[in-house]
DNA sequence: TTGTACGCGTTATCAT
DNA sequence: ATGATAACGCGTACAA
């Protein structure tokens, strides 16, 4: 199977290697008409040029890469689709890799930097958990963008950039929002405190009753499993349907899940359990997915503005490439939006 | 900004480069001693192989791509994780690729053929809309997976395997039960019918009523909105809003959405017109995807074998290429799960 | 067991 | 405007 190259089409049309090349290029000084001719017979060969072979001897790939770690989180397609224009449009190629969850993200990097001669990348989830001394390996700018990131660690630092919401702010709004509508014995389902992400927004969730001399009852705290997607709707019917079938299950009015789709599970999970939402319980999410306008009853959640985190992402990244700016940590205000799925406790 | 190569290593250790390249790649005939020395050195150094360079001389990369339309479908996120767990389990490399909408995917297979010396290609979703002549021009195995395809078309090919549901077939299940319970106005959400997929289930449900003597109203059929994501959940919606907003709305019965997001899209419609699912209007979905079980209502549709199918998928094709066995056209059976969103009309 | 030298397909440099 | 040729970083005969 003999793979059709760059010197057969040379051969072809009588020119040397370097015009083919050109051709393909779009390099200026070359004959239009050998050139109208070159890519004729390259359009009827078939002709795909190797790019391992390009990328071996290109210098100026204008190229970033997007690393995305969770397949799974709906939450990104839409954050992905905003930066594939955005890159587009600023004459950048992207190359998208979706990270496995066994992966370490920074390897990926690693490689993919080498390989394709990125000049810049984004980090899209993963859990930042990364030492300095493996990062300062990347020589080339790089964000992480919207990962839950206890701010007050970073400030200062100038090595990298960070575009996120507060994570703890934002779930102390939603804490405060049940709260104020009467309830007090608001279950909370989210991750491991291991988690930053989980950490930030549990501790948001404390220091709102806290402020108010209001104490967290231990019963109140459901950890979602492990062994599955921290996640998924499924963890979040599962530790929720645990709390339900709990003897503090009836002491319980409002549910606030860490991410929309573990109130969608929750939501299930309720219903089950015969109570109406928001009547008997209120459910509450995190993340202002699309399904959550669509889901019945309508979903009250934090929505992160991922449309302007992600052309923030991509701005930024392009000009500390070009060195028109420096690295910042950038956090954007989340907003509470208040649907169907919750309302004031029973009285 | 020196990049850091197997010459550097091979220096730093006194030894030559392809000792070097031995090390790296496992290779029999080497010096432990030696081995674990280098290995050190790579270690510290923070060297990484360029997989440019590797491709480009590389032959037996042990390496299939699968190449997926439609990021935004959860419908293939459950395929992915169990192709790359079969992939995996079966020692070869799997490079995932999306494809954009407006990419030609074959186009895009091409081009990776080349890059990454692959030796099979599985293609997820897309629109089985290329002439023979270009697919000719791919020389792995490749198999096209879930797609809607139109089997009578294809029996007896054998350049290529297929690994599908008969979406006639499970599509007329669907219409068939709804009219069984009693059903007569089934309006039904539909891609318009340049699209395979979309014909192929709207010619089932056009059987289904056929083969009862019943003749399909003209305003029962909605064609969804071309100029957005055809199964997304606001297609859904936008498109059973205007049916409900229409002088037929107040005669359907039933609604089926052709996928499972344009089903929910759809309920949000019903409810927001003020109608109960199930007992005004029965909504079903088709596609099986794990939201149907949590949404509210759980909703009523065709499932789809997605693990069966990713296996087969990966196994098929690693049998072509080992050429154990022949291309093949697979038909999976399709399962109807009537849940909570259907039931009989209103007498 | 180890090192040398060549080639993979392309682009960049330098002549012409 | 065009062509020859040297890299790019690595794997692998082949020789040692």
């Amino acid at each position: 199977m003999a793979e059709i190259t760059i010197k057969d089409i040379a051969k072809k049309c009588g020119v040397g290697i370097s015009t083919v090349s050109r051709a393909i290029n779009n390099h200026p000084d070359i004959n239009p008409e050998t050139r109208k001719k070159i890519m004729e017979v390259i359009e009827e060969t078939g002709f795909i040029p190797n790019n391992s072979a390009r990328n071996l001897k290109r210098t100026d790939a204008k190229c970033i890469a997007v690393l995305v770690k969770g397949i799974t989180n709906p939450f990104f397609s839409n954050m992905i689709q905003i930066i594939e224009e955005e890159t587009q449009r600023n004459k950048y190629a992207l190359v998208l890799r979706h990270v496995e969850a066994h992966e370490d993200e920074v390897d990926v990097a690693l490689e993919l930097e080498k390989e394709k001669r990125l000049r810049g990348i984004v980090f899209l989830g993963g859990r930042f958990v990364h030492s300095e001394e493996k990062l300062a390996k990347l020589n080339v700018p790089f964000i992480f963008s919207t990962i839950g990131v206890d701010i007050t660690d970073r400030i200062g630092r100038v090595e990298f950039s960070n575009i996120a919401v507060d994570d703890k702010l934002e779930s102390k709004k939603m804490t405060e929002y049940l709260l104020e509508l009467g309830h007090r014995n608001v279950a909370i389902i989210v991750e491991k405190p291991q988690q930053p992400v989980g950490r930030l927004r549990m501790e948001g969730y404390e220091e709102a009753y806290a402020e108010r001399g209001l104490v967290v009852s231990k019963d109140m705290i459901c950890y979602v499993q492990d062994d599955i997607d921290s996640y998924s709707m499924e963890n979040g019917y599962l530790t929720a349907k645990k709390l339900m079938e709990s003897e503090v299950g009836a002491k319980v009015t409002a549910i606030y899940a860490t991410s929309d789709s573990l109130a969608i599970g929750a939501c299930r999970a309720v219903l089950e359990a015969g109570k109406k939402i928001p009547e008997d319980i209120s459910v509450a999410g995190y993340d202002g997915i699309e399904l959550g306008e669509y889901y019945n009853p309508k979903l009250t959640t934090i929505k992160q503005p991922v449309e302007e985190m992600a052309k923030k992402t991509i701005r930024l990244l392009l000009d500390v490439i070009a060195e028109r700016q420096e690295h910042q940590q950038i956090i954007f205000p989340a907003e509470l939006i208040v649907r169907e799925s919750t309302g004031q406790p029973r009285t």
